[in-house]
DNA sequence: TTACTCTATCGCAATATTACGATTAATAGC
DNA sequence: GCTATTAATCGTAATATTGCGATAGAGTAA
């Protein structure tokens, strides 16, 4: 009990919902579109942009570079982060097909 | 500490992290992919289909339910569920934004 | 009414997530 | 070497999520 059967799904599945939950958070969500924005590498300032503190923001950007969305280089003693075009778009793929699901027959009741 | 703080966050990254949240979980893409599969509605189906105890089940089809994405008619002791289909397209309306951001400027570094 | 079926809710235990202060590690400049 | 700057990690508190047994509620059928 409180841990998720991940057993009892396929991969397909778990890839969406692993995904899904890293995307579950604004405080990712506002570091990826800044990223995006801001087309040249961010360091710090994403500890400015965002208003939460240092090991907080480092802490998203593990998950994010885990998941290997994001990647970062170190430039002396700051970090550049960016966004991981490939995989963001391999990421895409697989949560549109997600997404983009038809509902072949129309619905009879509801 | 321990709750987010979504009052430093626009409404759209909060919509964006709502949706996500609740793909987040691997029963919750199941029961949606069984929903768009199973094109007339489904009833208890689904505690059979997937894994879990009906109480869990449950639990997420109200989370569906909460966010708009499901909804469930009564049709004598059973319950039956469908996709909304009118919320699910704003969903992706909105994910699809997020998603297909693009950055405009190749990175120099990373 | 009684018995049965199906779903929702309650209550709890186990685990996961979020946030941050304090500290550590690594580099740069002197 | 020393100091300043930046980012990662540790440790911990607060909160959220997941899962399910037990139970309650609502409808059906006899």
């Amino acid at each position: 009990m409180g841990l998720t059967k991940n057993e009892i799904f396929n991969d397909q599945q778990n890839q969406i919902a692993l995904f899904a939950k890293v995307f579950g958070h604004p405080a990712r969500v506002a570091i990826l579109q800044h990223l995006f924005k801001i087309n040249a590498c961010v360091c710090g300032d994403l500890v400015n942009e965002i208003g939460l503190a240092q090991p907080t923001i480092s802490q998203h950007l593990k998950e994010l570079k885990q998941l290997g969305l994001v990647k970062g280089n170190v430039e002396g003693t700051s970090v550049c982060y960016c966004i991981h075009e490939e995989n963001w778009n391999i990421m895409k793929t697989v949560m549109s097909e997600f997404l983009n699901q038809d509902l072949t027959h129309k619905q009879e009741c509801c």
